[in-house]
DNA sequence: CGTAAAGTTGAATTCTTTCAAACACGGTGG
DNA sequence: CCACCGTGTTTGAAAGAATTCAACTTTACG
């Protein structure tokens, strides 16, 4: 997120920068502790869950390349859809380290992750990694926060904008973003369950969306075709910058 | 929170320990770094803002007794709640820490909370209680995707229920419950903004619950009438057992 | 005691859901 | 190569939940 002068919330800059400075200092750190525990690389296919609800002993992981979701099933069948994790992003952080995970993380696109065992010793040993941790939590706090705030008060028309730009936001930061398109793998069922509505709402509110020019989506991909005019549904917390 | 077999997520009972240890093991702490950086207490009255929003060099606070709740006003007026701030929790922590302040935080009782200056220094000397903020942390985060998926997926009584469930609980592990009854300084239009409903349904929705016997706000005091009922609306989340 | 803030009520409107059904696409097996 | 099948998307019409607007009542507080 970065912060205006009047304290509005923009997107996220610094985020993934946080999450980024994390990762890298674990990766060459040269602790004899961190090494005695070294960090693993694992790949994932798309549709492949990295770990499900309720299962033991998680760890933690940083996410090199892909494109991880993260939901959670209620009793009643209900899905929530937490947040999509990208490539820089932390995820599998809980309260319980080693306690049964809160939701699960299932694989979009193929990925990449590096599994970072034994959290705990490593705080003791790096103290600043601590720090580090829990700034790059504090910054998942806020984006889950933004979509509260989105999902409360705005239309579906809005919490679409906004999560589409959210999405190309932090995709472009990263550099993987081709013009105003992004490789999308949410499916409509992804995006109503993680803004609240319907499947079909979502499917009409997003024809809408694209006869009015505002964006497209096809065949996995999505283009923001008035970047300014989706900026001006969601309000001020996006800039108007353009990319390159 | 807690958690059983299945995954599903119990209200938090472990949660304010792990504020509580946090809070104990910074001012049990015997460093001679954290000497230098002493703890002080604050009081605060009713209404009155801790912080707004936007405000710069934050810090850490414990919140010791009294009620406080963490808004945030977006540019065109609509106010988002949320949660409230209870005797033993941490606030203040954001990503960047001396940065401007992501939401206001308002005393609704008269409070008193203990500021922890220089928490990067704290940091560095005392890393046990880094794993422990940031477990705080991550069970505030918790909280808040509960309030996402209740506000997404959940009708207004659901959402009230589900609200007022949790404030209860949260309440009662403090001791700070008279039985089926606690002070609750929320007005109508805080729970509006904290659900992402009118305050005018609310007021229906409350009378609703009110007429049915499930719960009554009289004079600030809030009491839970069939507390199995409320329970029933929403979902597996609350336990069933009965308060001294 | 008077004013402002909070709560209450009704009726009409709007947005979103629900249900039901059809369509498009990609992959599989015959 | 085509028929088949499942998943995901599309469309329509009716029903429902929550909002809006406007007015009124009660409560809190100096």
């Amino acid at each position: 997120m970065y912060f205006r002068s009047n304290g509005s919330i923009g997107l996220c800059y610094t985020c993934p920068n946080r999450h980024f400075r994390f990762c890298q200092s674990l990766l060459s750190s040269s602790s004899t502790e961190f090494d005695a525990h070294a960090v693993k690389n694992l790949a994932y296919t798309a549709k492949q869950y990295l770990y499900h609800q309720g299962d033991m002993n998680n760890e933690l992981f940083i996410l090199r390349e892909g494109w991880v979701m993260l939901t959670r099933l209620s009793d009643d069948g209900d899905r929530q859809v937490f947040r999509s994790v990208l490539p820089g992003d932390l995820l599998g952080f809980q309260q319980h380290l080693h306690g049964p995970a809160v939701y699960s993380a299932i694989a979009l696109l193929d990925s990449v992750v590096c599994k970072v065992p034994n959290i705990v010793r490593l705080y003791s040993t790096q103290p600043e990694l601590a720090l580090s941790l829990a700034s790059s939590e504090a910054c998942d706090m806020m984006l889950t926060e933004m979509y509260l705030t989105n999902v409360t008060h705005r239309s579906a028309r809005e919490r679409i904008a906004f999560m589409v730009l959210e999405l190309y936001h932090r995709l472009r930061l990263r550099g993987l973003n081709k013009g105003y398109a992004i490789q999308f793998p949410l499916k409509q069922e992804d995006i109503a369950d993680t803004l609240g509505l319907t499947a079909i709402h979502v499917n009409r509110t997003l024809h809408a969306l694209k006869d009015e020019g505002l964006l497209e989506i096809h065949k996995h991909e999505l283009t923001i075709l008035d970047y300014d005019a989706l900026c001006s549904l969601v309000g001020s917390e996006f800039e108007t910058s353009v990319p390159d």
